[in-house]
DNA sequence: CACCAGGCGCACA
DNA sequence: TGTGCGCATGGT
């Protein structure tokens, strides 16, 4: 299938840290799961070619909806470029676009990814995945769902918590944080589900993740509002964020909730893609 | 062998 | 309300 696109960068989409679960192969080919499905996809210019297995009935509403096709990232790009400084970071990602990723593989996978590198949360969230998830053939390759709570619950702490080489997840001391949140939602202990965060204001939906999860702090609230619950006013403060904020930016040393409250008031809404082009240009601006 | 990583919970003031 | 420390494991 094929799909016309502007102003879009597969290659930066996927490869930016945004996402852990994509693999790019021969002729350009990227091979990701999402949901339930394999999705093998390459961009051409302004044309997106994809496949996915199993068949979905709307493939383009699906292909869209995760690349955020409708966000106008002219009016995006108009509202943040506030200085040089981020005018630089948006030519060098032009494209880029946030990522629509299913919430509860995006929470556990940031909850993975506090204190913790790239390469090494992929392969965590790959094993957890092979050792959990279900399994599904195509192009002659074996992929894996990401687990459901209810299949990740049957987890036991040691097998997530001990290293690659004892057949574990590698997960350290984050393991208790991924499995209490699988026992959270399939014991019905919340009175919420998580597709409703959709529906909250941001700072109530800030608020309640990190009051409902052991393990979710600022930063994995924000990372989790902004990358599956459409809060694209999240602004995720981390090191590399803060080192740059605070070196071109503010140049003084203030805490984290002043960073917070100036990033918001001067990128505004958009502060998320604001976030997301500093961070993709992070070793250039922490130079 | 040290040291640190897309932070957070906890103990203290 | 605000600050400092330890954390499991892997990578450099």
């Amino acid at each position: 299938m094929k799909l016309n696109c502007q102003i879009f960068d597969l290659n930066r989409s996927l490869y930016c840290g945004q996402v852990f679960r994509w693999t790019l192969e021969y002729d350009q080919w990227w091979y990701g799961v999402i949901q339930g499905y394999i999705v093998k996809i390459r961009q051409l210019k302004d044309e997106i070619e994809f496949e996915t297995f199993p068949k979905i009935s709307n493939p383009y509403k699906f292909i869209s909806k995760y690349f955020r096709f409708d966000d106008n990232l002219n009016y995006i790009y108009n509202q943040i470029s506030k200085d040089t400084v981020m005018k630089d970071a948006i030519r060098n990602a032009f494209g880029l676009r946030i990522i629509c990723q299913d919430p509860w593989e995006c929470m556990i996978s940031y909850l993975i990814s506090q204190q913790n590198q790239i390469p090494k949360i992929k392969r965590s969230i790959e094993t957890l995945s092979q050792k959990f998830g279900t399994s599904l053939t195509f192009d002659g390759k074996i992929f894996y769902t990401f687990p459901t709570p209810e299949q990740l619950s049957k987890a036991n702490l040691n097998e997530l918590q001990k290293g690659f080489n004892q057949g574990g997840c590698a997960l350290g001391y984050r393991a208790k944080y991924v499995l209490s949140s699988a026992l959270l939602i399939i014991n019905n202990s919340l009175n919420f589900c998580l597709e409703d965060l959709k529906n909250m204001p941001y700072d109530s939906a800030w608020k309640l993740l990190q009051d409902s999860f052991c393990g979710i702090g600022p930063k994995v609230a924000d990372c989790i509002l902004l990358f599956s619950m459409d809060k694209l006013e999240a602004f995720p403060l981390d090191t590399w964020i803060r080192k740059i904020i605070l070196n071109l930016y503010l140049k003084k040393t203030v805490n984290d909730q002043k960073i917070r409250e100036f990033c918001s008031e001067y990128f505004g809404k958009f502060a998320g893609y604001a976030q997301e082009y500093l961070y993709s240009n992070r070793i250039h601006l922490c130079q």
